[in-house]
DNA sequence: GAGTACGCCGTACAACGTACACTGTTATAG
DNA sequence: CTATAACAGTGTACGTTGTACGGCGTACTC
């Protein structure tokens, strides 16, 4: 049986238990099985993570993955948690703290548009992996001119943070947009029958979303909106309240 | 094989198709199925709503499901589609915009937190539903007095409700909850080893907000603090950028 | 050289969504 | 009235998933 998750998240630690040196030697490690997830997430998503694939490409058999990893879910945590890690980490230098957020939101988005399969992963244990607490603890320098005590700092990285999953999660393309395109000429004008007159203003500004989507111009309006908003949602913490 | 799944979404409405009259009257129909697959994941989660239990809890044989569904996949469309027409729709009377929000803020959250599998439904084709289109109109309402445009308008509103949907993920029991308590008295010290000294900031703000967490006070703190800036970020659109 | 810890593997199981062929029922067409 | 077509419902079966279990062979330790 592998090590613990925890030793497993920080197995290339001075202090890490290594195991006994008895019986053949391995032919991959739990690294190298994290290389192989990472390739098989980034280029099939979560859903192409499947043991018995893994494993084949691996050249091993389905269950001397669990040689090296204790469960699917686990496997989950550590793949979240090496991204965190290779995750490049830019000074912060000496911008001023709408800069340094904007660029971690920034950074947030390059990682996830990198590695999508990152919005999938749910389980929240990678939080005891030393990449993600080195991520986490370079966030919180880049909200240090704010001022705010300790519960609010995480809160305000956190409120980051879960915007720019949110955005990135829209700005990915949908599975079912194939799907829904087919189906359009069908059910457009089918819905325009259910829709009648009603709900004039979600019609109107739905429409207009639907446009801009598409449109020329800038690829998400809703991300530029939204950083904004952050921003100068923060922004009045340190001003002293709204005006 | 059943209408496709925008005559379902509408299958209450007068125009929708009702099929031909033959054959033996349906014991159940797709709103009965709709029924218990709301009642199955609300006590049991997503994963609970499978086709043979929900076959089992309708009284008919598995394959019976998919003479009123068209797939799993749908039926969780129809299911987001249901609980949004279900969910009250408080008028918004007199109150300032920044109220509004904050009662579509907490409308929201109150209808995860009783249906928490919304969470876990990452399709958008309930988009084309009714209850989902008279939700967006309604809270499309509450933003009037901003005197956005239209995309505009439609992004404050994703940015709103993004908000909650991450909050209410993070107010979530989290499944791994219990293992994690149980594996702490090992797991703890072991990390305190791999940390060492480093991170310091990283330490102290993770222990200061897992205090606040679990601590007495509000229920949660980031809920309180997310809010107050979404509608700080909104405030600085009317009140013409920051000071 | 004996014992043991360990990497690796083959088989097997339960659970999932669902395709397919079929039976039986009912309203309609001739 | 009968033949037909449309429909609800069923049983079986397939492919896929994660992973428990037991066995086999290897390499280090005593």
């Amino acid at each position: 049986m592998p090590l613990p998750l925890i030793d497993l998240l920080w197995r290339d630690h001075p202090d890490a238990p290594t195991g006994g040196r008895r019986g053949p030697r391995a032919r991959v490690t739990t690294g190298s099985v994290l290389d192989a997830a990472l390739r098989l997430a980034d280029a099939d998503g979560l859903a192409g993570v499947t043991v018995r694939h893994l494993a084949a490409d691996l050249g091993v058999s389905t269950m001397s993955v669990y040689t090296h990893v204790n469960s699917r879910d686990d496997l989950l945590v550590l793949m979240v948690d090496a991204a965190h890690l290779r995750m490049e980490r830019i000074p912060h230098g000496r911008a001023g703290w709408r800069s340094r957020v904007r660029r971690v939101a920034e950074a947030n988005l390059a990682l996830i548009q990198q590695h999508p399969w990152l919005l999938d992963v749910v389980d929240d244990r990678s939080a005891l992996g030393p990449g993600t607490i080195a991520k986490y603890d370079h966030e919180l320098e880049a909200l240090e001119a704010l001022g705010l005590e300790d519960t609010d700092r995480d809160a305000a990285l956190t409120f980051v943070l879960d915007f720019v999953r949110a955005s990135a999660r829209a700005l990915r393309p949908q599975p079912r947009a194939g799907e829904m395109a087919e189906h359009w000429p069908e059910w457009g004008p089918r819905l325009a029958t259910y829709l009648g007159d009603d709900h004039p203003l979600a019609r109107r500004v739905g429409a207009a979303a639907g446009e801009a989507l598409g449109g020329p111009g800038s690829p998400s309006h809703a991300w530029d909106f939204g950083l904004t908003r952050v921003l100068d949602g923060l922004d009045a913490l340190s001003s002293g309240g709204r005006p």
